[in-house]
DNA sequence: GTGAAAGCGCTAACAC
DNA sequence: GTGTTAGCGCTTTCAC
């Protein structure tokens, strides 16, 4: 069964005694070839385990049946289920997924438009805000191409991802119904397209409650521990408190809640947290954080189906998908303390 | 410069003015190229932007530069770490990453040789403490494969891991030191490897120190929250208490904390917890969670220099590569209640 | 409905 | 030191 060698179509050929444009035929065409001959053909492929060789069909085709996931940190909490759902969905076509890592070097851009042209990836999978090849790429023409998680900022490349704008307004939304009207808005960044979008979200809650948007209370971070925390520090250092902080995402929440905790202050009843994004170790917080959800292994699913679509030229499809969020209501959000 | 198609090594033979052979040798035995020949090489395939088509490449070698990742779980808290030591790794031999996933699935083995051999992968890096193929695989012939961060079970493979023995050993004697001599171990199994080991760290620790082993002490576990939470229950239904929890991994030791503040315990007042890995979310539990870190990049980097070393067969190498394992202090433990 | 044969891009004999 | 050529396994005309 699985010799030395993996069998070949030939070793198909000869014990099914057809030719291996047969063997081809039968397999890719079968309503071409004779009910009898097909038969014979997969007794044949059965006997051998025969697979088709890859690199032999792409280099024939002109093209592999492998996608490149371009990613800036393999370890970003969100991205494991986010590829699980690629892979699936990859796999389920015959598409393999080739992994890519950039650790946040913009150097390796090069190396990798390399490594994808040696590979004759079929498509690109960024899961990265920017365009992880040098600039020249930009305006060159890039491969099928999907943005998840992030939309890509420099280029009109297809998304998929979560609504940032209507989950962030879940969020106010909350906070805003608990009775909150100094609500921060922890993370703000230019150049985070997803962040904007929050935002957004966040003064469209604002104004519709009809809270005049407070620039004070609109601070900067990168979406990290840290920033959170720092941030935090800002307010305390300049003695204007809110009530609320919704960060831009998890992790700046948890920097917040640690600095928090620090400072002896308890959640929610002395200020309320959420987050964004949902990341596995949310629920385990204490408090457990109240934040949005993102639908990751579907947004993968999502952006793999998508660019598959792309590759068969079924029509360019959407331009840009958007899930629905989902808000998950858990114990770091209470009503302001009445007085402080 | 990158055109519609890419270039091929006949274009950049044509803009040197030599033979694809003479290309060919230029870039992989430049030795045997005179010095000239190979500068006008050089310069067509900058001017080309040449990059060998890795798929021909392979065809012709018989071979492919691509590692299979086999994981039952890209949302191991685990994985991500490892998954960037072994890419860095592989990235830097020239060889590429390929994920398989096989969501802890026996089914999906077959279906994974399939993939393999269609692939032609050079090798296999197995995350997973048993072969994710049929039974027959195991003593069929395998391809060079390495196991990483649990020892495979059925089969001689190569593995890289951590020290779990001695690993283990610290976090008892750290107890130990602290004055206790009720320690419970959650998370024994007979399937994983690993966590037999950790338990061999631990008895040696209880025997080093002169405490009998009480088997009462000893409960299973899967390495799951949940199982760290259903250990607990068990202990207070018994209504026979430890005064110190080791964990056989940090997912566990959570369990065991949720649980113990869901009873209005607290860490480490009255119970002591221990983990093991140190996975990210560790550092940010309440307390914090002392536990023994793995050196997951290294892991991974290790491994696939292994993988890539049994390859180009300089040797067979060492069989099993242990890592050593730090203890992480944080504030989980503390010496036991004097009585209660 | 089936077979023969060309050729995808590359490497490695084998000539010279 | 360099060129010619066969052939890796496959798909796809083009004949029949």
């Amino acid at each position: 069964m699985s010799n030395s060698t993996p069998a070949t179509i030939e070793d198909v050929a000869r014990i099914a005694e057809v030719s291996i444009a047969t063997v081809s035929r039968a397999i890719h065409m079968p309503e071409k070839v004779a009910k009898s001959t097909r038969l014979k053909v997969n007794q044949a492929i059965a006997i051998t385990g025969y697979t088709a060789n890859a690199m032999a069909r792409s280099l024939r085709l002109g093209r592999s049946n492998m996608i490149l996931v371009v990613a800036p940190d393999i370890g970003d909490p969100n991205f494991s289920s986010i590829l699980a759902g690629l892979e699936n969905e990859a796999r389920a076509h015959g598409y393999g997924v080739l992994i890519g890592h950039t650790q946040n070097d913009a150097q390796r851009g090069l190396e990798y438009l390399k490594f994808f042209n040696s590979y004759q990836a079929a498509g690109l999978i960024l899961f990265t805000g920017i365009l992880p090849f040098g600039h020249q790429a930009a305006t060159d023409s890039l491969p099928p191409s999907v943005g998840v998680f992030e939309p890509v900022f420099n280029g009109g490349i297809p998304y998929v991802g979560v609504d940032d704008v209507e989950g962030a307004r879940k969020a106010v939304d909350l906070l805003i119904s608990e009775g909150h009207r100094r609500i921060a808005f922890i993370g703000d960044s230019n150049t985070r397209l997803a962040y904007r979008r929050r935002r957004s979200g966040y003064e469209a809650g604002l104004a519709a409650a009809g809270i005049p948007l407070n620039r004070q209370l609109i601070l900067d971070g990168d979406g990290t521990v840290e920033s959170g925390r720092l941030a935090l520090e800002q307010f305390f250092m300049r003695d204007d408190l809110p009530t609320a902080f919704m960060c831009v995402n998890d992790q700046t929440a948890l920097g917040v809640s640690i600095g928090l905790k620090a400072r002896g202050y308890d959640i929610p009843d002395h200020f309320s947290v959420t987050g964004f994004d949902d990341v596995p170790q949310a629920s385990f917080m204490t408090p457990s954080l109240t934040t949005v959800r993102q639908p990751r292994t579907a947004i993968g699913k999502h952006a793999m189906a998508l660019l598959l679509d792309m590759l068969s030229d079924r029509a360019a499809s959407e331009t840009e998908i958007l899930l629905r969020p989902d808000l998950v209501v858990r114990n770091s959000v209470g009503p302001p303390p009445a007085r402080r």
